[in-house]
DNA sequence: TGGGGCTTGTGAAAGTATTCACAAAGTAGG
DNA sequence: CCTACTTTGTGAATACTTTCACAAGCCCCA
């Protein structure tokens, strides 16, 4: 199968948000326009990045919104739970730990880690903050799907080795650093400091 | 000027923090090779990225390490202070408050918005949580450069709405939704649950 | 001072992604 | 059932990004 874009896969996540909206306000069906107008793309993408995994609409009608919705979660990988940890009970981890913006998509945190043994055995959300040290021994016993990493730079490869050689496979990176990874594991970075100089490369530029 | 590639400016801000950390470790000069290595891309990317605003290196020999840093400092606009605001004191807003990452690169949280006046009045780290209504009223009198956005989804039209009218012109968006803004309005977005749904992809298209 | 060995800077080529534009297929209304 | 209208799905064209490949420039050492 051909490799899909990575453009692609987030604007079928930005078109599963307005189904998910349509469908509450009692919307049966919706055009490649509409979801362009509110995905801030065209219409013809639209309709190419569906193309890439079938056809799902219906000539001079659009899509139905249940319909499209099911496909793109079933593209997406949503049909099922996937079983999350959080690595780094600081601020951040801990913000991730709490926000329930996962838990409706499925997206289940079993455990949250930390290295600092002051900070392992407090718990918040029902969830215990367990020993770092111990990870290899749970994934063993209890197999996780995502690890999200969310420790100081200096830490965050060192971690990575340890969540790689335990069988992890995909990792939600927070750190501000280049991780390397073995070719099967899958990352993605969220990195505030680069998007914050992406915003002041922008207003510098336009100031010249 | 050309147009340049969101992927550059943000592989610089990739070479900027290798750099950084070699300036640390006492190296004077680098290769475009070793930027690559640490950036995770090609010798041939690093020169042709650099060479949309300049030549700065040696042939022969690289890059100097100090000259280098200064000048993609200046590229990315980070020869100056930016102010910085926080709209939304919950959880992510607070952890984004809190987090110092972003002084020492010379952004400065100056203020922190909600709309809750349970919240407005109590202080973190010296920032006193101010009422979002306030907002227009204040940006008068001390403008502000970027104001990150960590409200509720329903919430982050509207509130985007009343920062471009009180003369915003770059936002960074954490909450799950397509902003809408006028052309000259600079905007980034960070979405969890969005980047979770592109592991979750790559997870099931490679057991396929 | 001259030659060997590196490394940059950059056009040209290759590879990707987006947009265009239109036939095909459906709806709706008489 | 037929005609007018709408919207999809998709090759072809365009635009954009990355990679290739090599001349030009610089350092170092003999």
């Amino acid at each position: 199968m051909k490799r899909i874009a990575d453009s692609t896969v987030r604007r079928l996540s930005v078109y599963l948000r307005f189904l998910e909206g349509s469908s509450q306000r009692g919307l049966t069906t919706v055009s490649s326009a509409e979801l362009a107008r509110h995905g801030g793309t065209t219409s013809a993408q639209v309709r190419k990045d569906l193309s890439f995994f079938g056809s799902f609409g219906k000539r001079g009608l659009g899509y139905s919104v249940p319909e499209l919705t099911n496909s793109i979660r079933d593209i997406l990988g949503l049909g099922r739970e996937w079983n999350v940890v959080i690595v780094g009970a600081g601020k951040i981890g801990t913000a991730l730990a709490q926000y329930d913006g996962f838990r409706p998509r499925g997206f289940h945190v079993v455990a949250v880690y930390d290295t600092d043994s002051g900070k392992v055995g407090t718990r918040w959300d029902g969830i215990v903050v367990r020993d770092f040290s111990q990870v290899a021994r749970d994934l063993a016993s209890q197999p996780i799907d995502i690890a999200v990493l969310a420790v100081p730079a200096e830490g965050a490869q060192d971690a990575v080795r340890r969540l790689v050689d335990a069988g992890v496979k995909a990792i939600l990176n927070f750190a501000p650093v280049q991780l390397k990874v073995p070719p099967d594991v899958a990352v993605r970075s969220v990195n505030m400091a680069m998007e914050l100089e992406g915003l002041s490369y922008e207003l510098s530029s336009r100031a010249r």
